[in-house]
DNA sequence: ATATTGAATATTGGATCCAATTTTAGTAAA
DNA sequence: TTTACTAAAATTGGATCCAATATTCAATAT
């Protein structure tokens, strides 16, 4: 008799769920820049022990989301001016390279989930929303480069800089012109021109850094 | 009364400790890729509890240095051929670019202390001391780029590839040839030729590629 | 002899407890 | 009032113990 299989081997751990959420809080912006994070109080919202919310901590702290100090303990780390637009020229080096990889690899299938984010990042009104569809809009056509090791990369840099590049978007009219540019990276995609696509890309990428480091000067 | 200051704030935790001796371990080959990391077993090698070693493997796996599975434990990851093809790729974007950031900012005393390094290793018979050389050769130049995510970025990448680049090292004429493509990357950072300083780089990482896949594809 | 079952062993993840250090609050002295 | 000192509270890092799962290996059935 052949059983119905149940995959039942999804138990993560507390460690990974913990470190998870205390992530998307970090980018999100939730927990801003140098917050503490006590370990005692977020193992009572988890209802664990310190154990798995140290071992969160750690991997938070390779990752350059946090400080910590012993004794002391971790607070979220922030991004000076200068630190933000290095990682925005890291990303020009890298994207560009990866979307001329990925061009000649898109499958039908793939333009038009990447153009269903695209829509949907000019249709909606949701701040919160723009910065996690704008990156769904850049993995999707990404990942079909298949350089996974790149993609690690850009992901773990974006991931520093999602709380700049979403108030830079919010805040200026950074919103239309990512519309408007996202709608080019797209097209040429579409036509196959991996040059351009890069091209745009890194355009894109420098022009939101200039836009984000005009916008720090101002505070 | 002033008491000698003595610096015993250096007291690194044990997890630390556990951490960097796997890692180099894991970087210079002695654990082999595979090769199972039983918490029991090193938390005896370091004379403490496990505790501080589940610590160390969680963070070695946030570099992409070990695999790890609930119950199962974490062995030593491998590279494939591809992937380490594709991390020469990455390395090959980012070295020219910070390397060319860094030339106009090399002081007499940076140029003297890699032309150190490069004596060294061009003198050295120690197969084991060539990798260190090499990569505190390529460090000292790059740091004067200031670039301190980018120097991360590399210095994690070269974490991943050092074994490898290693056995290419020893195994071909790769180490003639460094030697020579060193002492001209050397000449453009003293002539200031930035532009130069990349092309080269450039050729040294791409040629190492080349060289490490034809002997990948040969075992 | 080989495949299958089940108990013993090994191994990991987490909870609780303890030690070391920092921070805070309170008290006394100038 | 302000400053220096001391004790209490808070906080982290690590040790020991327990629960959950995987692996090994001997006993049994085919």
């Amino acid at each position: 008799m052949q059983l119905k299989s149940v995959d039942i081997s999804k138990t993560a751990s507390a460690a990974s769920i913990i470190f998870d959420a205390l992530k998307k809080a970090i980018i999100e912006g939730d927990l801003e820049e140098g917050a503490p994070l006590r370990q005692d109080e977020i193992a009572r919202m988890f209802n664990t022990s310190r154990i798995p919310v140290r071992e969160a901590i750690s991997r938070l702290e390779e990752h350059g989301l946090v400080k910590s100090q012993r004794y002391k303990g971790a607070v979220v780390s922030g991004l000076s001016a200068e630190e933000a637009g290095e990682i925005f020229d890291y990303r020009s080096l890298l994207e560009p390279h990866v979307i001329r990889t990925a061009v000649p690899r898109m499958t039908p299938e793939i333009l038009a989930k990447a153009r269903g984010y695209l829509e949907a990042f000019a249709k909606s009104d949701d701040p919160m929303a723009w910065g996690n569809l704008n990156r769904k809009f850049h993995a999707t056509l990404y990942n079909a480069s298949d350089l996974s090791f790149h993609l690690e990369a850009i992901e773990s840099a974006l991931d520093r800089v999602d709380r700049y590049l979403r108030a830079q978007l919010v805040l200026t009219d950074g919103m239309a012109r990512a519309n408007d540019e996202h709608a080019h990276i797209q097209e040429a995609c579409e036509r196959g021109d991996a040059d351009l696509a890069a091209e745009l890309t890194q355009q894109h990428i420098l022009g939101a850094k200039d836009s984000l480091l005009k916008h720090l000067s101002k505070m």
